[in-house]
DNA sequence: CTCCCACGGCTTTTT
DNA sequence: GCCGTGGGAG
């Protein structure tokens, strides 16, 4: 659904394509129209730098803006190198991921400060705020509105204050216009995250930004310095329409040591500027930067002639405000009379029916995805409806789609809180504390709690809700004033309750995706409760419950926002309904954009408090795009209508509301183009089988991820599917703790700097990061970690010299689509100079995680797509207790099979067998999570 | 036809 | 909190 890989495969380049691949020497600006090909030139470069002598994949960057890209680039660049190239050893060492994850990566690997921190996302960093209101600032700031200022409050207003902590550091703010106090809190709130081992999302940006400007000799920034001017020699930054500020940054200090730059993007799609994009940035790119070549790839190898000149004069109403160039259709979909309209109707019941009736009879029609192909019958896949806002106007057609059984899959904004099962959720921890949170707190009773789950759909009985509701009883009655810290019971308690009432995915009556989608959104509120947990740990206990309630009430329904089509890999063959936004970057042959009202596309402003009562609007320059113009909303729109192959029809009717009642100045934009009709014509009387197009997710697993995988994939499908989480344990950390004092030691090692026993303490004190323990069992994990490191480096101290990788990154591509992806913990040399492979484990403090031979091997196969060659043995050491280790020689059978076996669970990801074991075992006696899965009553499956 | 004012309603989303 | 709408005055 992505570019054009079938068009472009097997097919010439254009001279333009060509252009761009060859043009690695200078900066480079590649300027990408809609359906350009731009991800296959952007790989097939790529493939022109790997082959240059000299060049080593880890010498190139590539940056996308979201994991999604990074992961359709990546692929489509691992196929090219292998079909062009060949075996490239060292290819997991070349970067293609979201800046974020580079920024990450690359301080977690080379300075030992940051190896213990982790990322809060947004609804962590905003627990954060709250639960530090003070010293994180937020109560201390002040936003003037109409001149008179109020301090921001606790709950209401972190999210805004989250956002002033975002444009502070990520744009360009002139200092000296800021208020004293709002740079302060500023830097109050930096030292509250760095005291507490966390990045959020932009500190992540802003640390390795800082760092990149120090000199290579700096103490602390010196490793990574000197490893960016050693390594980065090309630098890929795909989307640049979209970089913000401090993005633009990164990439100054990435190339400050000469690397060359490539950037690609499309200013017509600038879509993001609420993130702080400008389409200055792009725009600027070859005043900035010396000696820049352009290309223009404006042949649109996706769309007909109507959609592409359509598109076209959408673009050209921000003449002057653009790069100038002219997108052309390649001629490789046929234009027709009558494939694009534009259509009114009475009102939203009509259009919703009229979009129905259009999809049903197109189905059938035959369609040539490449003018070469033979034509197939277009299917329920085929069709995309965007909306502006899906969650104000999809309604009415996602009526009428029920009612006329047309299969559909919403992307955009359904709401987890609304989901019935998630509702009765909130009603266990209402119950606890017997009333909601409401400002007009209703009682809640037992069965008020029974009502909800018996109603939610999920097949429960009223015996399984006595079972369950002794679980709630119990809590209710701990005497919370007993406990001066929580004690991670919210999360037990869930686990424990649906344990007792026996949820099973197959349990829950109607088809098997009802049964999904109910175990997707139980397992999204595990991950709701780790949110909250996770940052809250240190409080009270006494109102533990109220605070959770009040977050579940207030905050968290904003927040989790989830799409029904995330559950699982594989696609269903139905209509797409999504946001225009998330339509970005994809291609269906028949597109619909409903809902064409004055007010909601293009969007009237919205009011209301915002960053810039708090921050100065003149210490931001253009801090008007954060709020969004005209010229965003027609970019928006040029992308709904480039998303088209052929068929597209921009329907209007008439809102409830009075702003909505009439149509938007695009509509009848629309109306005027000329290959536009205002009335249907007919369509072709033949039709063929309908066919959907074939797709292959890409499937991309961690070691740990696999590790399940293998191990059971029903366990695997809880987890990373529906996103059950364990429970937090109060000895969290140790064994990343211990991981990473040992990662300090080798890379040290390798720079010929050996760590003796004298500097363990120091060593352990930089490294220790246990949230979760008490004084007194940070004490004990202090003590222990000291001795662990003081006993492998008697025993090992000797062989350090001999490492010759730490933490080394490995990347297993088995078939077209599966990935593995991993670090190797230790690579070393033996006296007997065999290579070997070894892995950490802590067995007295960390949960026992048992590699087992497939597992090790894996490691192996690892290493030899890393270096083209075999590793001699692979190695378990166990940290506590040397005797447990393992240690055994590579199996050139296991190590040929085991690609086999990743492929094969790829394969069953990606079409969805994740099955239970056939019976209970010693997998089912460890997991926590077994009480969703069977009963240990005998050996027999439960259904 | 223009101006003024009261009132109603309120998007998108990545890391 | 702010913008768009539309009724009513001028």
């Amino acid at each position: 659904m992505s570019a054009p890989l079938a068009i472009i495969v097997g097919m010439d380049y254009t001279d333009a394509q060509r252009s761009a691949i060859a043009t690695v020497d200078d900066p480079l600006l590649i300027v990408a129209c809609a359906g350009s090909g731009k991800t296959q030139v952007i790989s097939q470069r790529i493939t022109e730098i790997l082959r240059k002598p000299g060049v080593h994949p880890r010498n190139i960057v590539a940056f996308t803006f979201t994991n999604k890209a990074a992961a359709e680039l990546q692929e489509r660049a691992n196929t090219l190198v292998a079909k062009e190239i060949g075996e490239l050893p060292g290819l997991a060492e070349m970067f293609i991921g979201t800046m974020h994850g580079y920024a990450l990566d690359t301080l977690q690997q080379h300075v030992p400060e940051t190896f213990k921190f982790s990322v809060l996302d947004e609804v962590q960093t905003r627990l954060f705020i709250d639960r530090n209101s003070s010293k994180s600032g937020l109560t201390r700031t002040y936003a003037r509105v109409q001149g008179s200022p109020k301090a921001l409050q606790r709950y209401k207003d972190s999210r805004l204050y989250m956002q002033v902590m975002n444009i502070l550091r990520e744009d360009d703010v002139d200092k000296d216009l800021l208020p004293e106090d709002l740079i302060e809190n500023l830097a109050d709130y930096r030292r509250l995250l760095f005291g507490h081992n966390y990045f959020d999302f932009t500190d992540q940006l802003k640390t390795i930004v800082d760092l990149l400007d120090e000199d290579p000799a700096d103490p602390i920034a010196g490793k990574l310095v000197r490893h960016v001017r050693d390594n980065i020699r090309y630098l890929v930054v795909d989307e640049y329409q979209d970089i913000n500020p401090i993005q633009e940054k990164l990439i100054r200090g990435l190339t400050r040591w000469g690397a060359n730059l490539c950037v690609v993007g499309d200013d017509d799609q600038t879509i993001y500027q609420w993130r702080g994009s400008a389409v200055s940035g792009i725009l600027g790119f070859a005043d900035r930067y010396n000696g820049v070549q352009t290309v223009t790839l404006d042949e649109n190898f996706r769309s007909s002639v109507g959609v592409v000149s359509l598109g076209q004069s959408i673009a050209e109403l921000n003449a002057g405000q653009r790069l100038p160039k002219k997108m052309v259709a390649a001629g490789h979909q046929k234009y027709d009379r009558g494939d694009l309209l534009a259509l009114s109707f009475e009102d939203a019941a009509a259009e919703a029916r009229w979009i129905c009736d259009r999809i049903t009879h197109m189905r059938g029609v035959p369609f040539h995805d490449a003018p070469d192909r033979d034509p197939r019958g277009l299917s329920w896949s085929d069709f995309a409806v965007l909306f502006r806002s899906v969650s104000n106007d999809a309604g009415p057609l996602v009526e009428e789609f029920k009612r006329r059984d047309v299969p559909y899959v919403i992307k955009g904004l359904t709401r987890l809180f609304e989901a019935p099962e998630v509702q009765a959720c909130v009603k266990l921890y209402e119950y606890l504390i017997g009333q909601s949170a409401e400002r007009n707190p209703q009682p809640v009773t037992a069965q008020d709690v029974r009502d909800a789950w018996l109603s939610a759909g999920l097949g429960l009985t009223d015996a399984d809700l006595d079972a369950g509701m002794k679980v709630l009883d119990r809590a209710r009655t701990l005497d919370r004033r007993r406990y001066r810290r929580i004690t991670f019971t919210l999360q037990q308690i869930y686990v424990d309750f649906l344990t007792e009432v026996r949820v099973r995915e197959e349990r829950v009556p109607g088809d098997r995706t009802r049964g999904e989608l109910a175990f997707y959104n139980l397992g999204k509120f595990s991950k709701v409760i780790t949110a909250f947990e996770q940052i809250n740990y240190k409080s009270n206990f006494r109102d533990l419950y109220e605070r959770f309630l009040k977050f579940l009430t207030y905050q968290a329904p904003d927040y989790y926002a989830e799409s029904d089509a995330d559950v699982g890999y594989a696609t269903p063959d139905a209509v797409i309904i999504s946001t225009v936004h998330q339509a970005k970057g994809m291609q269906w042959p028949a597109v619909f954009v409903p809902a064409m009202r004055r007010n909601r596309f293009p969007a009237s402003r919205q009011g209301g408090l915002n960053a810039f009562h708090v921050i100065p609007e003149e210490a931001v320059s253009d801090s008007d795009r954060y709020r969004g113009t005209e010229a965003d909303e027609r970019r928006l729109f040029y992308v709904a209508v480039t998303r088209a192959q052929k068929y597209l029809a921009v329907t209007f009717s008439p809102g409830e509301k009075a702003r909505s009642r009439r149509s938007s100045d695009f509509f009848s934009f629309v109306t005027r183009n000329p290959y536009v009709l205002t009335a249907e014509a007919s369509l072709p009387e033949e039709r063929l089988e309908p066919r959907a197009r074939h797709e292959i997710p890409e499937v991309t697993m961690s070691f740990s991820e696999l590790k399940y995988l293998f191990e059971c994939p029903y366990q695997f499908k809880l987890r990373f599917l529906y996103g059950f989480d364990h429970p937090i344990h109060e000895e969290l950390g140790y064994g990343k703790s211990l991981h990473d004092a040992l990662a300090e030691i080798h890379k040290r090692a390798i720079d010929r700097d050996l760590v003796d026993l004298s500097d363990v303490d120091e060593l352990v004190d930089r490294h220790l990061n246990v949230p979760f323990a008490g004084d007194e069992l940070t004490r004990q994990l202090r003590n222990s970690a000291r001795a662990a490191i003081h006993r492998y480096l008697r025993e090992n101290g000797a062989g350090l010299l001999n490492t010759l990788h730490s933490e080394q990154p490995i990347r297993v591509h088995v078939a077209a689509g599966v990935t593995v992806d991993g670090r190797i913990d230790l690579i070393k040399r033996l006296d007997t100079n065999e290579t070997s492979i070894v892995d950490f484990k802590s067995t007295q403090r960390a949960q026992t995680e048992d590699i087992n031979r497939d597992q090790l091997h894996v490691y192996a196969a690892g290493y030899r797509e890393l270096t083209g060659s075999n590793a001699d043995l692979v190695e378990v050491l166990n940290l506590d207790d040397s005797a447990a280790s393992q240690r055994e020689v590579v199996n050139e059978e296991l190590l040929l099979g085991i690609r086999g076996k990743i492929q094969n669970a790829g394969d069953a990801l990606r079409e969805n067998r994740l099955p239970r074991k056939s019976s209970w075992c010693d997998t089912c006696e460890r997991c926590d999570l077994v009480g969703l899965c069977r009963d240990n009553s005998g050996a027999t499956v439960t259904p």
